[in-house]
DNA sequence: ATGAAATACTTTAGCGTTCAACTACCTTCT
DNA sequence: AGAAGGTAGTTGAACGCTAAAGTATTTCAT
C-alpha cells in the first residue's frame, strides 16, 4: 500500500546446478536403496515394518521401556496418527501395552511387554548388520562424520534420541 | 561333516560403534525430515506423492517423452507393480498415455501428454525450491560433494539418470 | 519345431500412512 | 466459576505400496 519499492520473489526459481542435481539424485538414489534394504530385511525377519522397529527401540531405550505417546511419536519420527495405528498393531502382538498416564488425564503411556523387549533383542543383530552393510561398509571413516554433520544440518541439530 | 575346522559366522554381531551410531540416526532424521518436506510440498500444491513427480520428469527428458516401463520403472527408482499403478493413476489424470510396444509384444510404452509435460512445467519450481530449502541451503559446497560421493557409494556408482 | 524357462507387465488383496474430523481433558482469562 | 482455546490421543476413509499370483509374449535349448 506504501510507495516504497517492494521485492518481488522472483518468478524464474533458482535451479539446481550441475553439482547440485548430481548430489541430489545420487542421495535419491542412496536414500532409496537404504530404506528398501531395511524394510526388506525387518518385513522378511521380523514381519515388521522399519518404523515399528524404532518405536520399539526408542521405548526400549526409555526408562522403565515407557513413554508418552506424543513423546514416543517424536523420537520415532513419526506422526501421532501413524504412532497411535502402529501402537494399536503393536499392541495386538502383546510387543505393547497402552495405559492411562496419571499426571495428565488425556495422556497415554506406552510400554513395552517382556515379549516386546524379547522381539528386539532378537530382531537387532539382523537389522544392524543390514544397516552396516548397507552404509558403513561402502563408506570411510571420514565420509561416516561427514554423514552425521550433514544430516545434523538437514534435520537441524544432533539426533534428539 | 569333515575334520577340517569351520568358521562359524559370530553369533553377535558388530554393533555400530559410537560415531556410526550418531551418523545412523542424524541420517534418519535427516531422510525423513526430507521425505516429509518435499512429499507435503508436491501434495500440497500439486495433489501427487513425490514418486509420481520422479516419474514425469524421467519421462520429460525421455527422446520423444517415452518410455518402456520397465525402463522407467529402474529410471524413477520403483518397482514394476509400483509403476504399474502410478501410471494408472496418472493416465487417469490425462498427464500419461499407454501404448503397445512395436518392437515386443509384451513390452508397453509411457508417453507424457501435452498436459502431463505443461503439468511439470508448473510444478518444479515449487519442487526445486522445496530441495533447495531442505538440502542445499544448509549445506556448504563441500559438504555437497561429500554428500554426492557418500550416496554414490551407498547406491552404487552414479545415479543413472 | 517345440517345450521350458525367462521376461514384461498387470492385477488383487492386505496393509500402512495421511488427512481431517472427533472426543476428552487441561489451561487460561475474565 | 465458566467459557474459550489449546493439547493429547484416536478414528475412519481414501489412497499408495508390497507381495504374490496371473497373463501374454519372447528366448533358449534340444
Amino acid at each position: 500500500m506504501s510507495r516504497s519499492a517492494t521485492i518481488q520473489a522472483p518468478v524464474q526459481p533458482r535451479w539446481l546446478d550441475e553439482q547440485e542435481q548430481l548430489a541430489w539424485r545420487s542421495y535419491l538414489a542412496a536414500s532409496r536403496a537404504i530404506e528398501e534394504a531395511i524394510q526388506g530385511q525387518l518385513q522378511r525377519d521380523a514381519d515388521i515394518p522399519h518404523i515399528y522397529y524404532e518405536i520399539l527401540v526408542r521405548l526400549s531405550e526409555a526408562p522403565d521401556r515407557m513413554l508418552r505417546m506424543s513423546d514416543l511419536a517424536e523420537r520415532s519420527l513419526s506422526s501421532r496418527s501413524r504412532l497411535s495405528h502402529a501402537v494399536s498393531r503393536l499392541e495386538e502382538r502383546g510387543w505393547i501395552t497402552r495405559r492411562a498416564c496419571p499426571d495428565d488425564g488425556r495422556g497415554m503411556l506406552a510400554s513395552l511387554t517382556e515379549q516386546g523387549m524379547a522381539a528386539v533383542v532378537k530382531i537387532a543383530p539382523g537389522h544392524v548388520n543390514a544397516v552396516r552393510e548397507q552404509i558403513f561398509d561402502r563408506l570411510t571413516s571420514e565420509q561416516v562424520k561427514a554423514l552425521q554433520e550433514i544430516g545434523e544440518a538437514i534435520a537441524g541439530g544432533p539426533a534428539n534420541f
